[in-house]
RNA sequence: GGGAGCGUGGCGGAAUUGGCAUACGCAGUGGACUUAAAAUCCACCGCCUCCGGGCUUGCGGGUUCGAGUCCCGCCGCUCCUACCA
């Protein structure tokens, strides 16, 4: 026996797994299929704990369902389009495509140093034009759908990142996901993604997915932020009330108030804002006042307009807008906290029943009537039933939002009111009637802006003809190159390579000017899913029928902070997909999850998985308090760290980092790598051999497990006794073991899973001290065996070798290709349990009753048990709860 | 403001449906082995105690024969989201 080295047996295991392509999917097994997947990794340098936690939590799933008999789809590849390589090319003074590659290299050399099972012959790297090129072809299609549009709208600007942003990318109430910066509103044309037109599926379809943490899906569902209310038109008007334009419309989800409107709002980027300033009649200081809040909210960045405690701004316009209720001439102002991208734009202001218009009331001296009253107002005993407008005012310190009785609100006086109460209901009828509104569903999400104004990412097939117009690449002339040559140190993009940009209209034949914006890199993580499937396919993205053989994937893994972003429009695009008949159509029938596919959702099942912190904090260079997987896997191996990672928290949650944590790992995996070899007979044979030979001056030498081998006296029958009882003992214990690690894994519950290994561990060590000749060598092998089994997924190398060497099944091919144990529930039963004996819900004594004993004799054990406690009081009530306990309950 | 989650020894964490709280590991203490140290092995390791026992899962109530687990109200922490009309 040799000492454990991981630094010799892991790269060794590791070169014959490549040599024999062990980890490489087959296309038509008979075996059920299973999709494990990973987030794949942005090639931003070197592999971190993150990393390790990620992938070896997914490399453990793949070789448990391996050896469960499921065709295992692992694959990896690499998402390497983006800012940070431009950024780093600038820096180094480099370009994006050399540090993307060197970098991309060197991940995956430590990934495979980790030991995971990828089939490598999928990889995918989505700046590869063999990639990209399928991602022109799905804008495309996703253009010929209708899905695509190009238009002017306010957007977010990152300006260090000199590119717009989707709304998904601002973060944290208006700053840039990727440097933080504050972002900035403007107005751009821009290349969209219509994810709205899928808000209503993207929102239900939440429910089907069982195989989601709650956190996460409720977070889309606030993302997407259905509402229900109504749309309301009001006539402008002048100040006399005579028409003077095209009507305003509002949503309000809140209809039940209308009777309380005091005034009109509209956002700064309303477009009858500019109209007003524009208009030459318009009085100067009205202008005046106009154009400073517009341009204030132009310039504000996002997060300082958004601030709530900012103090409201506004102007007045000069015009009115009539409510359609009552005919009240509502004064129109301008306010940067109506937001034009939610909504209309325009709001009619409530101020007795929305804080922000109760403040803008107050700050300009608006009136505040109330409308819905809380059941404890005292103001209700004044105006309960009141249904004209008696009281414009109130002493409120703070608007009421909840619901109430409704009360100076004409015909619909008296009804319940609040958020889609039965008063809202009635006024949205009246104003379907009346056809001055109707109910509305108002959506928070927000298209998908694609186009960013950068180098280094998928260029958008389409050009700008004079004739023409907006004009989509031909799919014959797919793909549009990114050139390689573009000089990013000296701060130039494709706008500046006119060799790109100057194209031939493939419409007219005349010139025409390429468009030089690439697209959010999100839109190559939308599908990289589905080209696993079928990584080198030429002639489409992927063919229906793999994608659907594999898809939905079985099980993904990431990190939450994709909760919205990658995981929405990974969404999307499947979908997406589906209405273009590309995925769930032929044999659906075939795929595990029809209904799912069908659904056009992508994945199945979804484990986030925690971060991994030190002394609480998140792990980065700029703190300078990275743990370096490398420097773990040079001192302890690959395998003790994929241990430790997996035994010190559930994988869900953030694991604090801890080095004795790892040692302790180290030695447990030392103290089991002896103990295996001493269990499989070849360290006790050599020690028999040894005392056979008449005994040497090492008789009393401590063996592999470091535990003294008893003289070998001639055994007696009481230690013939006590060795048969080890014996049932450790074997039952074996099988409970081999239940209890199978449904861990299941569950992802890795560290109570290694937990129970440890424990068969120590009961083996026990079993050890016993001397050799008592010993059932049966039942050690078995023992050992199930140990490097049930431990193999998680400590892949460790195990190989000692079921190659120690175990000595060489013959039989990979630990990693063997069937997983069976259990038998049978095996793992004791014949007799403990029951605790409860006297008035306090444990009392304790009896020993063979297990499924009747409930007479149960009774029986534990009345006599607990006899002196009752001291001849008579059990009102006796509870038995098998092979747990017995409750006795007197007075 | 809205939403979600969490609170168990000195520490990381266990405890399928309510059923013997603190598994497993780390740290610590004592012992064996050693000239010595390391490594290894063995044992102990929630709190209080008048040594009978009593108490203990953030705090206070409730349901139940029985609550870490369920319900109500607090306190504390974390994450997400936010002028969303």
């Amino acid at each position: 026996m040799k000492a454990y080295d991981p630094q010799m047996i892991e790269p060794k295991w590791q070169a014959r797994w490549a040599e024999a392509g062990s980890n490489q999917t087959a296309e038509n097994s008979e075996k059920p299929n299973y999709y494990v997947l990973e987030m794949f990794p942005y090639p931003s340098g070197d592999v971190h704990l993150g990393h390790v936690r990620n992938y070896t939590i997914g490399d453990v799933l793949s070789r448990f369902q391996r050896m469960r008999g499921f065709n295992v789809l692992h694959p990896i590849g690499w998402d390497s389009f983006g800012l940070p390589a431009e950024n780093a090319a600038i820096r180094q003074n480099s370009s994006p495509a050399t540090w993307t590659y060197t970098n991309i290299e060197r991940q995956q050399t430590s990934l495979a140093r980790l030991g995971f099972s990828y089939d490598w012959s999928r990889v995918i790297i989505t700046s590869d034009v063999d990639y990209y090129h399928w991602g022109q072809w799905i804008f495309l299609k996703f253009w010929e759908m209708g899905l695509v549009e190009r238009r002017t709208s306010p957007v977010n600007w990152c300006p260090s990142c000199a590119t717009v942003l989707a709304n998904e990318q601002v973060l944290g109430g208006g700053f840039c996901w990727r440097c933080d910066s504050p972002v900035e509103r403007r107005e751009l044309k821009q290349w969209f993604f219509k994810i709205t037109e899928y808000a209503e599926e993207l929102l239900n379809d939440l429910d089907k997915l069982d195989g989601w943490p709650e956190r996460v899906k409720q977070m889309q569902a606030n993302w997407i932020g259905k509402s229900q209310g109504a749309e309301v038109i009001f006539e402008l008007c002048d100040e006399h009330g005579a028409l003077v334009g095209e009507p305003l419309t509002v949503f309000t989800t809140r209809a039940d108030t209308l009777f309380g409107a005091s005034f009109f709002l509209l956002a700064p980027e309303h477009p009858f804002v500019a109209q007003l300033i524009a208009d030459d009649n318009q009085a100067a200081d009205t202008r005046k006042a106009l154009e400073d809040l517009v341009r204030s909210a132009a310039t504000n960045s996002v997060a300082e307009r958004s601030s709530g405690e900012r103090e409201k701004t506004g102007a007045f316009t000069g015009h009115y807008a009539k409510n359609p209720v009552n005919g009240e001439l509502l004064p129109i102002w301008v306010s940067d906290y109506v937001l034009m991208d939610y909504g209309t734009g325009a709001v009619m202001a409530v101020p007795s029943g929305d804080q922000r218009d109760f403040e803008f009331a107050r700050k300009y001296g608006l009136p505040i009537p109330p409308v819905i009253l809380a059941p404890d107002d005292p103001l209700l005993k004044a105006l309960a039933g009141q249904r004209e407008r008696v009281q414009n005012d109130v002493d409120w310190q703070e608007a009421y939002d909840g619901s109430g009785v409704m009360v100076q609100s004409g015909e619909f006086t008296g009804l319940a009111g609040g958020k889609d109460s039965e008063g809202a209901a009635a006024v949205i009828t009246w104003l379907e009637g009346q056809g001055v509104g109707r109910a509305a569903v108002n959506y928070r999400l927000r298209d998908w802006l694609i186009s960013r104004q950068r180098y280094w990412g998928n260029p958008i097939p389409a050009l700008y003809c004079d004739r023409c117009g907006i004009v989509p690449v031909p799919e014959s002339d797919l793909p549009v190159v990114l050139p390689l040559d573009v000089d990013v140190t000296a701060g130039k993009g494709l706008a500046d390579y006119p060799q790109f940009h100057e194209v031939i209209c493939p419409r007219c034949g005349g010139p025409a000017y390429r468009e030089t914006d690439t697209m959010d890199t999100f839109t190559c993580s939308s599908w990289y899913f589905l080209r696993y499937t079928d990584a080198h396919n030429d002639t489409a993205p992927f063919a229906s029928t793999r994608a659907d053989a594999w898809l939905p994937v079985d099980q993904y893994i990431g990190g939450i902070e994709h909760a919205i972003l990658h995981l929405l429009y990974s969404r999307f695009f499947t979908k997406a997909l589906r209405d273009a008949g590309l995925l769930g159509q032929g044999s659906v029938e075939l795929s595990k999850n029809a209904e799912l596919l069908r659904s056009g959702e992508p994945f199945a099942h979804l484990l986030t998985q925690g971060m991994v912190k030190l002394n609480g904090e998140v792990m980065s260079k700029s703190k300078g308090n990275v743990v370096a997987p490398e420097d773990m896997i040079a001192t302890y191996g690959a395998d003790a760290l994929r241990v430790y990672i997996l035994f010190m928290a559930p994988p869900d949650k953030d694991l604090e980092w801890s080095q004795e944590g790892l040692e302790g790992i180290w030695r447990f995996l030392q103290r089991l790598w002896r103990q295996v070899f001493t269990l499989s007979g070849q360290v006790g044979q050599v020690e028999a051999e040894r005392q056979a030979d008449g005994g040497s001056r090492d008789a009393h030498a401590a063996d592999a497990t470091g535990a003294r081998v008893a003289d070998p006296v001639k055994a007696n029958p009481a230690a013939t006794a006590e060795a048969e009882e080890l014996r049932i003992l450790l074997n039952r214990e074996t099988h409970r073991v081999i239940g209890k690690v199978s449904a861990d894994l299941k569950r992802f519950n890795f560290n109570t899973a290694i937990a129970a290994l440890m424990e068969l561990s120590n009961s083996a060590s026990r079993y050890l001290r016993l001397p050799l000749d008592l010993r059932d060598q049966a039942l050690s092998h078995r023992v050992a065996t199930t140990l490097v089994l049930l431990l193999a997924p998680m400590a892949p190398h460790f195990c190989e070798e000692l079921w190659d060497n120690a175990l000595g099944n060489a013959a039989r091919g990979s630990v990693h290709a063997q069937n997983w144990p069976s259990f038998d529930a049978a095996l793992a039963q004791p014949d007799s349990v403990e029951l605790a004996v409860q006297v008035n819900g306090k444990i009392k004594a304790r009896v020993c009753v063979p297990l499924h004993a009747s409930e007479d004799e149960v009774r029986e054990e534990a009345l006599a048990a607990a006899a002196s406690i009752l001291a001849g009081r008579e059990p009102k009530k006796l509870i038995i709860v098998p092979n747990k306990l017995v409750s006795i309950v007197v007075e």
